[in-house]
RNA sequence: GCCGGGAUGGUGAAAUUGGUAUACACAGCGGACUUAAAAUCCGCCGGCCCUAAUCGGCCAUACGGGUUCAAGUCCCGUUCCCGGCACCA
């Protein structure tokens, strides 16, 4: 046994024993519980980061962890493979999307390797091969066959200088990354996935998963944001003919209270009106500019222009006016709303600005309000609260659900609204104007209009030697690619370029990891033995999109019938905080911006160590400090763990990874403290050593100890107590910091009968505590001890409960409610004794003074409070 | 702007159900070993006050209120930071 803790050695033999014996094939047993443990796949973006490292160390801690409870274990991995940064390096370095991306597969999977997670790389899945995205197409044609998938037209980003359209990360403060150029929105066509056919049972099926944390769930709820409101039409004429304007609202109960209506920029009432207003047309022409993000939308100034056009008001058949609002998206509901100043707050701060009426139909039972239209006034007067209606005539002194049905009952009985259920979620648009991405299997043909490409023709496989260069898509200049004969008459037809957005992709690979050898089937029987996933851990910025999206996929896949095993597919979620770093960068020259790697500059801190500010290796000259975000390929602030690993170790990595904080908290990223980690690991291959011989002879501990190797046997099993709850409640820090304090205790041992045997447990229990989180330096040592060939097979240590018994107590004594001194008590002594011993104390007495206490409060094995 | 989360020593953090706030580490300081350094080991380490030193007292879990015998933990309000907002993944 070498003296010296050598973590290349060991984690070389260790990962070599692995594979050699296939210690982390899965196979499908159902004699045994199984346990999936799924990590989030990568995106290839070229090198692994710490929040690579800290999400698949979690998750070969739950692996491992299981393994020894008894579990068949599947933990597999695969590439998140299609996107837009495959196409940026093209752009930059001309080399095409599919060798840049399997370039990195490789290195990655090499960095993933040598931190020795318990994978089985059999399954390994990579989605930009045509064996994985032949069954997005495929499962495409089937959701536009079942209407679950259908066209329509899509609000883009559109980059008038590049003719491209742009992603909304392309979009930097309503300008192009690149260009620098005044983003416009744009409406092209597009297919869409009707996700909102699933809404309901999206939402409900929430309530079956209990293992998903509350925060996610309450989340997904608001996003799919089920509520129950009135759809009205306001009438009016145009061009003789009588027609509806139609809105959405939750707030029917103030009808009454409605002085205008505000249209989208491109809703049709707005076109006609500006036919003979070129001012009216000007303004709805710089409503066009600017992104379609809903941030920028829910932050920007609101402006409107009126049209000159009125409708009339459905109950009071009053006129009103027809305003053009740019924060009305003709994307939601109608493309129309209602406005009632007095108790809307957007609406509140347009009618301010516009001078347009106010009028209070609701009242708080405050002050009415006569007052100036001041913020506070408004806030003190109307508010958006519910309450009680006047100025309704007949609806006045209804609350808000008896407004609300009587006003619905009326618009209904004329024939101009009724109660509907609205949802907030939105269909998901698939559709993208980029190469490197799914094929959509569709052929336009003159003759025969859009076309499925037939199931034996699949995959569409998409050309790999593309280089993009930022205008448009590659695609539509790739004759070999785009023209085909059409399948149904033969004739010349071109192929559908858009691709496939990338979260369809990661939206079902959790099942093809069950069948991912199987050619002929998306699935197979396999997925039901495994499925659902047991254990999900991701990132907490997936706790809407990807997650709803897969959970929407799965519930398509049942519905078209493959056996995937269950309604949801994650039965228990992890969301991992994030790891955040510092972001810097500098404007281009052209307008774009262009962020700098860690490794690029220089950092500046003071002398209490807080970062000041940054300046460019290469230059010498200072950058931009953007604040602090999220470790991402495109803000370019990615931590690599290569130099970590290679001079600690990965067992050092992984526990300092998980030494750092609980897995759901953000984290900051500062290497200080892997020294520490590193100590540890040190101190435990030091203390292996040192007692080697003692440990291979030891016997097991059998009867009375002395009262030092009693306490120290208790503290051992105190520690594996926390260790084994921690694991239970996914809180890794403290397994680390439990094993910290179990070598503490071990290194203090006094002398004494039995020292060997209780020495030799507790370096046992050790070791399996350890091992989860540290396998490699943990499968060393427990084959050099002699405890047995295979720590990866060896039983979760037992709490010996017995050792947790002590005789007598240490409770804390208070003065109202203070820290004032403690007492000793049997540990038999009932609540009564306890309150005298505590009264009698000198402590109490003094305190006291002879009065009797007017209260005491016992908290068996804790504490006394006496009330004086 | 809307939805979700967070804030505890110089730093990462602990406190599992309302019950000793700061476990376990990092950094720092002092010491041992050494010709020396590294490594290793030992000790100290929230702030203020009292004391020769102990003993002890007061304050402190972002900020302001509240509930309770008792609040980091529960309630109300505020500030700042992080994640998401539908074409980053």
């Amino acid at each position: 046994m070498q003296d010296k803790y050598s973590p290349r050695d060991i984690e070389t033999a260790a990962q070599k024993y692995w594979d050699e014996s296939q210690a982390f094939k899965a196979v499908e047993d159902s004699s045994k519980k199984k346990y999936y443990c799924l990590s989030m796949f990568p995106y290839p973006s070229g090198k692994l980061h710490m929040g690579h490292v800290r999400n698949y160390t979690i998750g070969d801690v739950l692996t491992r962890y299981h393994r020894m409870q008894g579990y068949n274990v599947l933990q597999p991995m695969g590439w998140d493979a299609f996107g837009l940064p495959a196409e940026n390096a093209a752009m930059q370095n001309g080399v095409p999307p599919a060798k840049w991306t399997h370039d990195n597969i490789a290195y990655m999977k090499k960095q993933l390797q040598s931190l020795g997670f318990a994978i089985d790389w059999e399954r390994e899945v990579t989605t930009c091969t045509p064996e994985y995205y032949k069954w997005n197409q495929w499962l495409f044609l089937r959701m536009l066959e079942k209407g679950i998938a259908y066209k329509k037209t899509q609000t883009v980003n559109w980059d008038p200088v590049d003719q491209t359209v742009l992603a909304n990360e392309q979009v930097i403060d309503g300008r192009g990354w690149r260009t620098g150029a005044l983003v416009e929105k744009r409406e092209i066509p597009g297919y869409y996935f009707a996700i909102t056919q699933y809404a309901d049972e999206l939402l409900a099926s929430l309530d079956a998963l209990p293992g998903w944390p509350e925060r996610v769930k309450t989340m997904q709820a608001n996003w799919i944001g089920k509520s129950l409101g009135v759809r009205l039409a306001f009438p009016y004429t145009l061009d003789g003919k009588a027609e509806k304007l139609w809105v959405f609202t939750t707030r029917a109960d103030t009808l009454m209270g409605v002085t205008y209506v505000a249209v989208a920029a491109e809703h049709p009432l707005a076109t006609h009106a500006a036919k003979n207003n070129p001012e009216l047309a000007a303004f709805i022409e710089k409503c066009k500019q600017g992104s379609v993000m809903e941030a920028d939308v829910a932050t920007m100034e609101k402006e409107g222009m009126k049209t000159g056009l009125f409708v009339q008001h459905p109950l009071t058949g009053e006129q009103v006016e027809v305003w053009v609002g740019n924060y009305v998206l003709m994307t939601y509901g109608e493309g129309a709303v209602m406005a009632v100043p007095a108790h809307d707050e957007r609406d509140f701060g347009f009618a301010k600005k516009y001078s347009l009426p106010i009028k209070q139909v609701i009242t708080q039972m405050s002050k009415a309000g006569e007052e100036a239209f001041s913020d506070s006034a408004w806030q003190e007067s109307y508010g958006s609260k519910e309450g009680v209606c006047i100025n309704s005539g007949k609806y006045d002194g209804l609350g808000y659900e008896a407004a609300v049905d009587a006003i619905a009952a009326d618009l209904a009985a004329k024939g101009l609204g009724e109660k509907k259920v609205q949802y907030r979620l939105r269909d998901w648009g698939i559709s993208r104007q980029r190469y490197w991405g799914c094929p959509i299997p569709l052929i336009h043909c003159a003759k025969c209009g859009t076309v499925h490409v037939p199931d034996d023709q699949l995959p569409v496989k998409l050309p790999e030697d593309c280089v993009p260069d930022g205008s448009g898509n590659p695609l539509k200049k790739r004759a070999d690619f785009l023209n085909v004969a059409c399948p149904q008459c033969g004739g010349a037809a071109e192929r559908e370029t858009d691709t496939m957005d990338t979260f369809v992709d990661s939206s079902w690979y959790y099942a093809r990891y069950c069948s991912a050898d199987n050619a002929n089937a998306m699935v197979d029987e396999r997925a039901k033995y495994w499925m659902p996933v047991d254990q999900y851990i991701g990132g907490i910025e997936h706790a809407i999109l990807h997650l709803l999206y897969a959970r929407f996929w799965n519930k398509v896949m049942r519905d078209v019938g493959l056996s995937v095993g269950s309604d949801e597919p994650f039965a228990n979620l992890l969301t991992q905080g994030m790891v955040l770093n510092h972001i810097f960068s500098r404007r281009t020259d052209k307008g774009g911006i262009a962020y700098f790697a860690p490794e690029e500059l220089e950092l500046e801190h003071d002398a209490n160590g807080k970062l000041v500010g940054a300046k460019s290796k290469a230059d010498d000259q200072p950058v931009d400090y953007n604040g602090i975000g999220t470790m991402s390929k495109s803000k370019r602030n990615g931590v690599d763990p290569q130099s970590l690993i290679e001079t600690y170790g990965a067992d050092t990595a992984r526990f300092f990874m998980m030494f750092a904080s609980p897995p759901e908290q953000t984290l900051e990223w500062a290497d200080a403290g892997v020294d520490g980690a590193h100590r540890f690991l040190k101190r435990v291959w030091a203390f292996g050593h040192e007692n080697a011989a003692l440990i291979k002879d030891a016997p097991t501990v059998n009867g009375k100890l002395g009262d030092e190797l009693a306490k120290l046997r208790r503290e051992v099993h105190l520690n594996l107590k926390q260790a084994t709850a921690d694991l239970q409640r996914q809180q890794f820090n403290t397994v680390a910091s439990a094993g910290m304090k179990l070598l503490n205790a071990l290194e203090r041992a006094a002398e004494g009968d039995q020292k060997a045997a209780v020495i030799a447990e507790g370096f046992s229990i050790l070791l399996r505590v350890l091992s989860p989180i540290t396998p490699h330096i943990t499968h060393a040592l427990w084959q050099e001890l002699g405890y047995g060939t295979d720590i990866l097979s060896a039983p979760w240590p037992q709490v010996d409960e017995a050792a947790l018994v002590q005789d007598e107590l240490e409770l804390v004594l208070q003065i109202n409610g203070k820290l004032r001194g403690s007492i000793k008590v049997a540990a038999s002594a009932d609540k009564a004794a306890i309150e005298a011993i505590a009264v009698a104390s000198e402590t109490a007495q003094q305190h006291l003074n002879g009065a009797a206490p007017k209260k005491v409060v016992v908290v068996p094995g804790r504490l006394v409070n006496i009330v004086c």
